[in-house]
DNA sequence: CTGAAAGCGCTAACAT
DNA sequence: ATGTTAGCGCTTTCAG
């Protein structure tokens, strides 16, 4: 294959100057329709295959591309269905309005700060949309060069526009749902809370180093509801197998609560796993209640009890506020609502 | 913000030509370390975050990514396990090489052709990962555009290079291990044929347009093993209610197989559902087998008996294809191999 | 070791 | 309606 074709190359042969090939092409501008049909023929004679992307970025100083920047693994994210339901919301919004989603791995390394990706990819704008951390290497790095940056989570104050949802409302209604059915004794089990990832009892230590702001809301949520859990373990991660995890440290003791809740609905069906193993049925022994209101066919015939949040919208949102930051507005942060869904994991508590 | 700092600016500040300031950054040419210093300390003043991708991009003619076409959906790729762990393998492969990973979602439409993403992103290749028909517009419009595309499932004889896993041989495995177990009589649960999506039995006028590979090649494993299944029924999609939906077609009938082969880890899973909502114990009353060998722990303690294909392996090959493309070779097929993994949901068919 | 100059492919004023 | 002329920000010969 020889060099790309070019439109000076394409003009040359229509006859024409490169700027009325371009007319032809871009259709902004006044240009008679025999000339454009000229160049058209000639392009496709050539195989030229419309104007390079280079060449109209460089001169637009715009690529259309939004990095989403993703915790760590991409794995983790991915297998995460809230991210997966939210940049699916985020691409679908964004792709109309003619921008495509980069994904940036952010390695969690130190030196995240020299990533090729988020060092020299041509990026508009950027998203954090899930674990961002209070003080990110990768975030410096993308202020540093000027980039644009939406959080697609809690942490306000930074200076930069938030789309959040209500944690902590959702939490609360769900506590007082808990608290209504007559629960008095409620554990919960949190998402990790930053830093290392293990799967461990919180202690007021722990919970000074909080650096994650959606287990914060949700936790502080439960305070609204003025109930004081029994016990508070941290996840390893939003995965069943650590809610698993999480669920025998709660359920395997002599004196177990009569409701977990957790703050994820992946989380909530491993501690239904637990349960089960256990010997303990969901919900007449113990209420299991999660957070996210996803689909968890695999659960059926029950339903989970939980908050839904509204994954599309919270993806449109940031899109929104994206094009927005584009157009050299300065959006304002967005909390979108949920909902409580109850199912069929909760209920009164066992007589006892 | 004024407009953005310009090397030409470090340079001027730095009492040097550009072209020295450009060396500063690139390290490719000779500099004194102190002109250097200069440079790099005049960047830091003036908040200068290093060459600004486009311009380096329009230069080199490469942008550095890699657009990766997902299935119709975000939401449908995504919520397949399988494209997740592969995209996470190729984004992984990828990035160290300093590519990005630019998700396209094709629409489906017949318009693709002229969607936005497609037609303008600066892509330097694409991959089609999943889902590549024989003949989808998305992949006319690239290689008009002159981007090399590099396919993650097996049209073969596109002239374009493939990387695929031993789904024929697999399936024969499994077959065979089904066979030797004493089954005889074995249905089958298909992935999505192509074409409009439906949960039907698949009879030989609907074999005759399948346009999946996977499917295919798997369906021919089948056939290798000397196996002619009782009964085949194509999923709406490699999804647990799917093939809960197909389990309940093949199972809920007077005289059902003893085993059940579906595509997919997920259709497995579902069709054990369906088999328990029937009353139906697995293995004992009937068998079940799926492809793709994920971990699903929700289905703990069982194990699923399925073939384990080497999913970041994939993502890796791809990521060497389209590493080799861009250097100017013309890379050979590749063909991953897979491994029986026997779990707990097979075992020798009801004694009847 | 450094500077000057020529583009990469395209678009947008401006002039014709 | 079309052509001319400058660049966008950078890299890279090629001289000095």
């Amino acid at each position: 294959m020889t060099d790309r074709t070019t439109l000076a190359d394409v003009a040359a042969a229509a006859g024409v100057s490169v700027s009325t090939a371009s007319l032809a092409f871009s259709g902004a501008g006044p240009i008679s329709a025999a000339t454009k049909e000229r160049v058209l023929a000639a392009a496709t004679e050539l195989g030229y295959a419309g104007p390079s992307a280079l060449g109209r970025s460089l001169r637009s100083g715009r690529s259309g591309i939004v990095g989403v920047v993703i915790g760590d693994q991409l794995r983790r994210s991915f297998r995460d269905p809230v991210s997966v339901r939210v940049l699916d919301g985020l691409a679908g919004s964004l792709g109309p309005r003619g921008l495509g989603v980069l994904l940036v791995p952010a390695t969690g390394d130190e030196d995240d700060e020299n990533d090729p990706l988020v060092a020299t990819a041509p990026l508009d704008a950027a998203v954090l949309l899930f674990g961002a951390r209070r003080s990110s290497p990768i975030l410096g790095a993308l202020q540093h060069r000027g980039i644009p940056v939406v959080l697609g989570e809690g942490p306000t104050g930074l200076g930069l526009p938030v789309v959040g949802v209500a944690d902590r409302q959702g939490t609360r209604l769900l506590a007082e749902h808990l608290r209504d059915l007559g629960h008095e004794r409620i554990a919960v089990v949190t998402l990790p809370l930053g830093g290392a990832r293990r799967c461990a009892p919180v202690d007021p230590t722990r919970l000074a180093e909080i650096d994650c702001p959606p287990a914060e809301h949700r936790l502080d949520g439960l305070r609204d509801a003025g109930i004081e859990p029994v016990a508070v373990v941290e996840a390893a991660a939003s995965l069943v197998e650590a809610g698993t995890d999480a669920g025998r440290v709660l359920l395997d003791v002599a004196d177990p609560p009569t409701a977990v809740m957790t703050q994820s609905d992946l989380l909530a069906a491993g501690v239904i796993i637990a349960a089960r193993e256990l010997g303990l049925r969901v919900p007449e022994d113990v209420s299991v209640a999660g957070f996210d209101g996803l689909d968890l066919p695999w659960l059926a015939p029950d339903v989970l009890t939980s908050v839904s949040q509204p994954f599309a919208a919270k993806g449109q949102a940031v899109a929104e506020m994206v094009t927005a930051i584009l157009a050299g507005e300065q959006p304002a942060d967005v909390e979108l609502p949920v909902e409580l869904r109850l199912g069929t994991t909760t209920g009164p508590p066992p007589a006892a």
